[in-house]
DNA sequence: GTCATTACTTACAAATTTGTCTGTACCACA
DNA sequence: TGTGGTACAGACAAATTTGTAAGTAATGAC
C-alpha cells in the first residue's frame, strides 16, 4: 500500500496475497472492524452515529478509517447530505452484498464452536 | 491475549470481539497467513517443509508461529515422527474441515470481484 | 570428524494497526 | 454571544504483527 523496500519479503507476500484470490478476498474484510462494519451494515443504511453506536467501545477515529477504507474498496456507498448539523450515511454496494451470506456461515461456525469449546473447557481442559 | 491495561477500549473491544459469533470466527483466520495455510492443506497432510514451498516467499519462522497458533485453536493437528532429520506432519481438525466450502466461496468472491476490478480499471478508472 | 538434512528457536528490528486525546466546521436556536 | 449537535481530522503513542538474521539439535552418510 505504501513505499516501502520493494522485494522485501513483506512486499513480495504483499504480492502473492493480492494475487490469490482467497486471500484477495480475505484482506478486504481483515482486521479488527470492518467485517463486523459490514455485516451490521447489512441492508440497511446507516448514519455514522448510528453505526457507532452498533459498537459498544469503538472509536470515532476507528470507524471513520475503516468506513473510508470500505469505501476506497468500493464495499460501502458514502452518501453526504448538505444539511447542519451533518448528516452522513452508509450502505453496502451490491459487491459488498454478495458477502452477506458468506458471514452468515461463518457466524454459524462460531456459533457452533464456541459452543463447543465451551463445553470442552466446563469438562477439564481449561486453558 | 495477554496483560494489557484493563478497561482500555482495546481490551473492551476484544471482548466484544470474541463474544460475537462472527468476529469469533473471523479472528480464527485473521492475520496475514492463517487462511491460506489452512486452504492450502486442504484434505491433505504436509511436512513443514512441503508446506513452506507452497508460499514462495514466507519465512520459517512465521510459518511456525502461524501453525502453533492454528494448533493451539485446535485447527491443525500437529504429528512429530521420532525420525532424524525431523518430520513433522501437519493437518487439519474436522473443526477446520468446516472452513472450506466457506474459504471456496470467499475465494469465488475474490476471483469474480478482481477480474471486475480489472475490467473496470482498464475502461480508465485507474487508481 | 565433517557435512547435510529438517524443523525449528531466539534476539532484534521494522512496519502496520489500533487507540488516546484534542480540536474544528457548520448553523440553528436560545 | 454562547451552546449544542454531527461527523469528522490531526498529532501522538502504545500494541501487535511481520520480517531479518543467525543459530541449534540430532544422526546417518561420507
Amino acid at each position: 500500500m505504501t513505499a516501502r523496500k520493494e522485494n522485501s519479503t513483506y512486499s513480495l507476500n504483499e504480492k502473492f496475497i493480492t494475487e490469490c484470490d482467497l486471500t484477495y478476498a480475505a484482506n478486504k474484510i481483515g482486521g479488527r472492524w470492518k467485517i463486523v462494519i459490514l455485516d451490521k451494515l447489512g441492508n440497511r443504511k446507516l448514519r455514522f452515529g448510528e453505526l457507532k453506536k452498533e459498537f459498544p467501545y469503538i472509536t470515532e477515529r476507528m470507524l471513520t478509517l475503516q468506513l473510508r477504507a470500505l469505501e476506497q474498496d468500493e464495499l460501502v456507498k458514502r452518501t453526504v447530505y448538505a444539511e447542519i448539523p451533518p448528516r452522513v450515511e452508509y450502505e453496502l454496494t451490491p459487491m459488498a452484498l454478495e458477502f452477506l451470506p458468506i458471514f452468515c456461515q461463518l457466524s454459524a461456525w462460531g456459533k457452533k464452536n464456541k459452543a463447543l469449546k465451551k463445553q470442552a473447557d466446563l469438562k477439564g481442559n481449561l486453558p
